[in-house]
DNA sequence: TCATAATATTATAAAAATGTAATATTGTAA
DNA sequence: TTACAATATTACATTTTTATAATATTATGA
């Protein structure tokens, strides 16, 4: 791999690793790492605003991490994105052990 | 794992993945995984300006990802942290094949 | 249909990260 | 001892993120 290759990853990795590094934006992540939650569960759980919560899932969504299912008037997020779902439990077998 | 364990791990982690978020920095990482570089070489390597450079390794090194060895007028750097260097070879697995 | 719960949106303030230019420091070789 | 190469530092402008508050939308059950 040379090194125009390597830019052009660490361009498209970085920015999906830019939801990792903000701690309630993870824990996000980590949490549906078991499956979908809807909205409120997440704001729970978390400890960030509604409104915060709400938009931190849009952009995940829209940048292709998260996907959305409704139902009722429910919106149940899920993570959507497989390599995301690898790096969450590769890095869980590095940190949390 | 509890929840309050999560949150802890998650500002622990979200910071070190700080520097994972930005593409150059990323290189950086990527470009210091197979040993030491010396700062020209580096920033020749990642096109960013000396400045900028400096300055991400610096912060890099103080925040526990970079080590430091100087010899003659040169400054050595390198990955210390084996955590960054695990997640590093995950990352490639995931992301470059 | 009305009130409410769930979620989304908007606007904006505040904080942090990034980029740039100019200058400083320091060791080395001539 | 001087000039230069290598690296570091500083100050500051710009951009991006994050946080907050207020309001809007929308479906559902009473």
């Amino acid at each position: 791999m040379d090194m125009k290759q390597m830019q052009d990853k660490c361009e498209e990795v970085s920015s999906l690793l830019k939801h990792f590094s903000h701690p309630q934006r993870l824990l996000i992540l980590c949490y549906l790492s078991d499956g979908e939650k809807q909205v409120t569960d997440i704001h729970e759980a978390v400890g960030l605003s509604q409104s915060q919560t709400s938009q931190f899932l849009k952009r995940m969504q829209s940048e292709g991490l998260l996907g959305l299912r409704r139902e009722k008037n429910f919106s149940f997020y899920y993570i959507i994105n497989p390599a995301v779902l690898k790096l969450l439990k590769s890095m869980q077998k590095i940190f949390c052990q």
